[in-house]
DNA sequence: GCCAACGTTGGC
DNA sequence: GCCAACGTTGGC
């Protein structure tokens, strides 16, 4: 069971949309270290969901519904897209500076790749971020 | 809204 | 195979 983050920008597609759908297809990535983050996942791994460009914090945590599909918005067929259900929304959003003021978190592939969409979380990081979003 | 960083593309 | 040009992403 692995732990991952993905991104979103709320205005195209925010935490609340996916809990209103209650499922949601995580397709589009055209870039591909996260297409092979998305290609590792499995049904049952955990991941953040993560607002970028508006917001700049992690929001919730939903699980893996399906893994291994291809992206049905593209027609090559060579990109991967995942399924994913809301699982809970943090008590309290941990935000991109609390995460950069965390020195545990300082290593986060989410800070050191700013760009990549879907990245891989470690135990020790998720578990920290889950302390944090407590409160 | 701007711009830096990064990934991708295409000409040579 | 290199590298300049271009497009996109995401933090500020």
């Amino acid at each position: 069971m692995a732990y991952w983050l993905m991104k979103s920008e709320p205005f195209k597609y925010s935490w609340d949309d996916l809990v209103a759908e209650g499922e949601g297809t995580w397709d589009g990535v055209r870039n591909y270290q996260a297409r092979n983050n998305l290609a590792a996942m499995q049904v049952g791994d955990e991941a953040f969901f993560y607002h970028s460009r508006e917001g700049l914090e992690v929001v919730g945590i939903c699980t893996v519904s399906v893994a291994g599909i291809t992206d049905p918005t593209d027609e090559t067929g060579k990109w991967a897209a995942v399924k994913v259900k809301a699982k809970e929304k943090l008590a309290h959003p941990v935000t991109l500076v609390a995460i950069k003021a965390e020195p545990r978190l300082a290593e986060m592939q989410l800070i050191r790749q700013s760009r990549l969409s879907v990245c891989g979380v470690t135990p020790v990081e998720w578990q920290v971020i889950c302390e944090m979003a407590k409160g």
